[in-house]
DNA sequence: TCCGATACGATCATTTTCGAACATTGGAGG
DNA sequence: CCTCCAATGTTCGAAAATGATCGTATCGGA
C-alpha cells in the first residue's frame, strides 16, 4: 500500500551493516542505497561517530580501528587495510592468573594472546594451586591498592573445597568482567554461573575408552593424579563409556605426580597390578606421567603397546616419548582465545548480555601406543 | 464477536508480535494496521516500554537492545529490505530449520538475522515438530536435487525418540556445517557432540524454584507441557533445586498445550489439586499456558499472587497478562546470535576447530504475579 | 601549481512526530 | 438514574527529522 518509511533507527542500522559488510563506504553509495540524501547519511554518520561506532573519513565512513579485530566473531576484514593497531589510548588491560605457567596453560596464554591481537594489554599472574595465593594474585591485579586496575580477569582458580567456594563468592563479587578457563562455578544466592570457556574432559577420556574398545580391549585400567582439578571429569568420563560398553575397569588408581617423591613406588604399584590383574590397556592422566609409566614398563620387559596400551590425557609431550603416546589433546589455545573473545564481547555490551559457558571437544590424536 | 473494538490486551499482543516480525515497526504504520489513533498507539507503547518488552525510537519502537544481545546495541533490523545489497558473489547462504514460526523461534530468527548483518542469505524453512517433515526440510536446503545447495545449517531438530537419534546421526553424516539451536546432540561411533547454542533451561528453572523459596513458599507445584522437548530440563533444573532447599513438591503435572481441546479440563484439574493439597506457588512451563491458568484461578476467587504464586516459564507475553506475570525469559535473540556466529566461524576456519557447545543463562523477569 | 569536481558544514524551510492538556465514550457499580 | 473510571480520541505547541541552498574545503588530475 504505502511505500515503506523506515524507522530513522533502523536506517542507522542498515548503515551500520552496510559499512562493516566492506569495512567502509562512501556517503554518496550510502544516500543511494538507504534512499536518503547525503544530508541525511552524514547526519546519521555524526551520530554514529559520537558514539564510537564509525569512524568518518573524507568522502565516507569506517569501522573504528579498535573495534575492527574484536567486534565480530565473523570479521570481513575484505579491503580495509590494517589500520593502526596500537592505540594506546583507551586500551583495555586484562589481568589473567593461572596455576601454572610451564605446563598446559602456556598453550591457553598463547590462545588468549593471539586473540586480543594487540587489542588488549595482557597481565599475567601465576603459578599457584593455593586458595590464598590466588587470592592475592587477583586482588594485586585489580588494584584496590594502587595495583594496575585490570579491566577484566581471566581465571583459573581452585574450584574444590569450602575455601575455594569462597574465593568464587568473592570473584563473582568483584564487580568486573571474569571468565574462567578450565573451570565452572556457581556464585551468589542463586547459584548463578560466572562465565567459563572449558574443555569437556569426560568426553575426552570417553573417546579414549572407546577407542580402547575399538582396539579390542578388555580389562583396562585408569591412572589419575590425585592433585589435579580435571582428574575427578576425566574419572567420570571414563566409567562412563567403559559402562556403556561393558568393559571391565580393573585398575582404578589415584597417584602423586611425577614431581613427587612417591612416584616411583606408585608406578611400580601400577604397573605390578596390571601384570596381576591382566591388564591390557591403560588410560593415564597427564602425558608426563604416562611416559614415565610406559618407560618404565619397557624397562621391565613389557612391550607398548603389544602388551599394555597407553592413552595419555592431556598432549603436552606425549608425541615425544618412544614410542609416541596416542593421546587425548585438550584444545588449549581455543580455551584462552575463547575466553578473550567472551571477555572482549562482555566489556563491550556490558551487562545487558546472558552468561556464556562454552564446552569445547577434546580431540583423540592416535599415535603408535595402542 | 465484532472486529470494532478488540481488547486492549489483544491489541497490544498484535502490536508486540508487528515490532518481532521485523523488529521495529513505526507509530504511523502500527495505528494504521491496529485501527487506532496515534495516542493510543504510543500509550501502549509506553506500557510495554515500562516492563521492558520494547523500547521506543523517534517515530516507532524496537525489540530492546538488551534482548536482542547485540554488540553494539544498534540492532540492525534488516528485514528483508527492498533495496538488497548488489553483490550477489561470493556471499553464503545459511539455511535454516525450526519447529514454529509464530512461537518462541522469531526471537531466535531475529538473532541469527543481526548476527549475519547482510554477510550471509538467510532460507528459512519451519513449522515441524516431526521427524521426516525436518529431515525433508533440511534435505531441500542442502540441495541433493537441485536446490539452493546451502553453504551451512542452523537448526532445531527433534531429539528424542529412536528416529530423531537417526536424524541426528544424518545430520552429523552431512559434510557441512551444522550447528543446533536450542538442542543438543552427539553422534557417529564415538558420540562426538554437534555444535550448538542453548540455554540451560534447568538454570533457569531452578532460579524460579529459589525465587519461590525466597518468597516464603513451601508448598509448591510444577506444571509441564507434554510435548515440548525443553519441558524434561526444567523439570529436572526445578526439583533438582527444590530437593536442595527442602521444599515440598506437591504437585508435578504434565498437561496437553493450551491449543489442545483438552486443556480446560487439565487446566481445572490442576486448579483442583492446588486448592485440594494448599499448593502456593506454581511455576508454569509455557507463559501462554501460565495466562490461561491465571485467568482460570481468578475466575475461581482465588488471587494471583496473593493465595497462589505464578511464575511463567518462558517471557513471550508473560508481561501482557494481569496481573503481569513473573516468568524465566531464555536468552533467544542471543541463542540465534551465538548459532549463527559459531557457523560462521566454523565455515571460516574449517575443521581444525574443536566443536564448541555453548550454554546460556536465562533471566528471571520478576513482576507482578509472585 | 592550478582547476574542475566533489564533499562538507551551516542555515533555513517543511514535514512528521511527540507529549500534555482536555474532551468524549461506554461500562460497572451504587 | 447517576457517578466514577478507564480507555480512547482531539487539539495544539514543541521537538525532531529531513531536505534545499549556498559558500567553503578537499581531492585528483593536467
Amino acid at each position: 500500500m504505502t511505500e515503506e518509511a523506515p524507522l530513522p533507527s533502523e536506517r542507522r542500522a542498515r548503515l551500520i551493516a552496510r559499512v562493516r559488510e566492506t569495512g567502509s563506504a562512501r556517503v554518496s553509495d550510502l544516500s543511494r542505497v538507504l534512499g536518503v540524501t547525503p544530508v541525511t547519511v552524514r547526519r546519521d554518520l555524526a551520530l554514529l561517530v559520537a558514539d564510537g561506532t564509525l569512524e568518518k573519513v573524507h568522502g565516507g565512513a569506517r569501522i573504528p580501528a579498535r573495534a575492527a579485530g574484536m567486534s565480530t566473531g565473523a570479521t570481513t576484514g575484505i579491503g580495509m587495510p590494517a589500520v593502526t593497531p596500537a592505540d594506546d589510548a583507551g586500551q583495555l588491560t586484562i589481568g589473567m592468573v593461572v596455576p601454572s605457567i610451564d605446563y598446559y596453560w602456556p598453550e591457553v596464554i598463547r590462545g588468549v594472546r593471539d586473540a586480543a591481537h594487540g587489542t588488549a594489554r595482557l597481565i599475567l599472574r601465576g603459578g599457584s594451586y593455593d586458595v590464598d595465593q590466588v587470592r592475592r594474585q587477583v586482588a594485586a591485579l585489580v588494584g584496590d591498592d594502587g595495583g594496575p586496575g585490570v579491566d577484566g580477569l581471566l581465571v583459573a582458580p581452585p574450584v574444590d573445597g569450602p575455601d575455594a567456594a569462597e574465593l568464587g563468592e568473592w570473584l563473582a563479587g568483584l564487580n568486573l568482567p571474569v571468565v574462567l578457563m578450565e573451570r565452572r562455578l556457581a556464585a551468589g544466592p542463586y547459584r548463578e554461573p560466572l562465565e567459563s570457556v572449558a574443555t569437556d574432559h569426560a568426553l575426552g577420556s570417553g573417546t579414549a575408552a572407546r577407542h580402547l574398545a575399538e582396539r579390542g580391549h578388555q580389562r583396562v585400567g585408569l591412572v589419575t593424579s590425585r592433585t589435579s582439578p580435571t582428574s575427578a571429569a576425566v574419572r567420570r568420563g571414563f566409567l562412563a563409556v567403559t559402562d556403556e560398553l561393558g568393559l571391565d575397569v580393573i585398575l582404578d588408581l589415584e597417584t602423586v605426580p611425577l614431581s613427587d617423591a612417591g612416584w616411583a613406588d606408585e608406578a611400580a604399584a601400577v604397573l605390578d597390578r596390571c601384570a596381576e590383574t591382566g591388564v591390557t590397556a591403560l588410560l593415564v592422566h597427564s602425558d608426563k606421567e604416562a611416559i614415565s609409566l610406559v618407560e618404565r614398563a619397557q624397562e621391565r620387559g613389557v612391550r607398548v603397546p603389544a602388551n599394555l596400551a597407553v592413552v595419555a590425557y592431556d598432549d603436552e609431550v606425549a608425541g615425544l616419548a618412544d614410542p609416541p603416546l596416542t593421546a587425548v589433546r585438550p584444545p588449549k589455545a581455543t580455551i584462552g582465545a575463547g575466553a578473550m573473545e567472551l571477555l572482549a564481547r562482555r566489556l563491550e555490551v556490558g551487562d545487558d548480555r546472558p552468561m556464556h559457558r562454552v564446552e569445547l571437544s577434546p580431540r583423540l590424536v592416535i599415535r603408535s601406543s595402542t
